[in-house]
DNA sequence: ATGACCCGGAAACCGGGA
């Protein structure tokens, strides 16, 4: 079994203990990481090694920066800047070959939009339209295209704990929700949901409120979505919220996903 | 509730997160 998680970690260096615990239980053949926190020149590379993993970076000071960690060998990487948010570290990809599968698979950090009122809020619609863009072009061109990430938007109404109360707030307003609906629209699926319907499972809950994981006020932002020529290898879906009640967490869970491919 | 907490980096606060 293939296996893809990913992660928004917000800072990897303060991260790692989780991040061994993780790679350690779970084993992941991938680690799709957001939210590194640091350039190249400060990534704990040997770190990642120990674990058995090499590393392909996006690196930013101070904010944004995604990573992917794999044990396979790399053929390929590229880094991508996305709509308006150019220099952000917001999406790198990988090209590998699994038992002579060929897969493509990305880490994307989808910006959040601060309030839906300002600027950064038309940018982040702006991204997520020329994300679609830059899918339907993988869908053609790639066989086996994965992208993971943060994508900052709960789809449905069961992806957030008061869908009436939240319905206009930042990551579940009907702009973006319509946005992301058309990237699945063309060809795409959201691999967690597909294997658990009618299931309510969040990705991430507030630090500002302390009881927020313990209440489950929390919203699903984190997702794995495969082109539908792979539909079939898709075999299991997990969100591992046990790291949240860590010493220190990320305000983000990992969600990991299983693929069979020899079908 | 324009709140809470957490991170990095600079400066003992602030921007950004969602």
């Amino acid at each position: 079994m293939f296996s893809i998680c990913t992660w928004n970690v917000n800072s990897i260096r303060v991260r790692l203990e989780h991040l061994s615990k993780l790679c350690q239980k779970y084993s992941p053949d991938l680690v799709l990481l957001q939210e590194i926190k640091c350039d190249e020149n400060n990534f704990p590379y040997e770190f990642m090694e120990e674990l058995g993993y090499s590393s392909y970076i996006y690196g930013q000071k101070s904010y944004n920066g995604v990573a992917i960690l794999s044990k396979y060998r790399v053929d390929e990487y590229k880094r991508r800047d996305i709509g308006n948010n150019l220099g952000e570290a917001r999406y790198i990809e990988i090209v590998i070959n699994v038992h002579k599968v060929c897969f493509k698979v990305a880490s994307l950090y989808l910006p959040n939009g601060s309030d839906v009122s300002s600027q950064n809020f038309k940018s982040k619609l702006f991204f997520l339209e020329s994300l679609k863009e830059l899918m339907m072009e993988a869908y053609e061109l790639d066989d086996n295209y994965i992208i993971g990430g943060d994508f900052n938007v709960a789809p449905d109404n069961i992806d957030v704990y008061d869908p009436i109360g939240m319905d206009g707030t930042i990551g579940f307003h009907e702009s973006e929700r319509v946005r992301l609906k058309e990237i699945l629209a063309s060809n795409y699926i959201d691999m967690w949901r597909a294997l658990n319907p009618n299931i309510q499972k969040f990705t991430w809950w507030d630090y500002r409120d302390r009881n927020s994981y313990v209440k489950n006020l929390g919203m699903r932002l984190d997702h794995i979505c495969v082109s539908d020529k792979i539909s079939s290898m898709m075999s299991k879906a997990a969100i591992l919220d046990e790291f949240r009640i860590m010493q220190r967490p990320s305000d983000h869970v990992p969600l990991i996903c299983y693929f069979d491919l020899s079908k």
